[in-house]
DNA sequence: CTAAATGCAAAACCTTTGCCTCAAA
DNA sequence: TTTGAGGCAAAGGTTTTGCATTTAG
């Protein structure tokens, strides 16, 4: 059993064949699909699943904070598993994702956000760049 | 002549009585308005206006860079005056939007960049937090 | 068994666009 | 005067939802 779905049933989540097949592409994904990628990778391997029930179940699972929602500023929202905090780059030529984890910058953060008399529940950094050509 | 307006036309952009109209309710927002918004402020002074003229306004005062649209997780395209670079602490409870500067932040972000072999053209910050209560 | 999940299609949102009319430069 | 802008309504894209049916526990 993956990782992720063992995340779900310890969080008491009923366990459907549509939500576990989800679930899997989730885990097995490297990237950051949106839903109608999750739904065309789901639907390879169940033609029966709906696009309804894919909504329905990312929502589900981000409100179990088991996968996290971002945007890219494409207009769609893209998922993955929840992990260690990490960062995302965006290569504004290709579309390109580029995760990276900068310590320096976690502990800022919480700096700013006490100094502003809040406790950081959530946060997010995107940055946009060009690849330096050689 | 509002100083948007004046980038504007420095910029030169045509100016219709629609935009001008919406440039000064941006000029004068302190606030992060949505299109709606800036649609129903429009409305009051010119109930001739359309919605979407405000959407071409907008996209075309991004175009120009002198407004910046933000996504603040409610789906909705955010829109404020372009000025000195600045980050956003949304309150969790309240959906209050402190803007605050941290130059730190600016040089960390630039150095991340560079180290990943990238330009920084854009980025966005956005941290979520709750009040600390007394 | 029974409450909850699914599929389907319609609807809800936000945003864009075609087309004809109108106005800024 | 002439090209670009605006108004209106329709369409586009993503996400949500109502309802009848199915299924997990």
């Amino acid at each position: 059993m993956g990782r992720l779905l063992k995340k779900c049933n310890q969080k008491g989540l009923r366990i459907t064949n549509q939500r576990e097949l989800v679930i899997s592409i989730i885990e097995n994904s490297t990237d950051h699909p949106d839903v109608d990628e999750l739904y065309k990778r789901a639907s390879i391997k169940d033609k029966s699943v709906s696009i309804a029930t894919v909504y329905r179940t990312v929502k589900l699972l981000e409100d179990a904070k088991v996968i996290d929602r971002h945007e890219f500023g494409d207009g769609k929202a893209r998922y993955e598993e929840t992990r260690e905090h990490h960062e995302h780059l965006i290569d504004v030529e290709t579309g390109e994702v580029i995760e990276f984890i900068n310590e320096d910058l976690e502990k800022l953060k919480k700096e700013i956000a006490k100094k502003m008399g809040y406790t950081l529940v959530d946060h997010k950094l995107e940055l946009f760049g060009k690849k330096i050509s050689k």
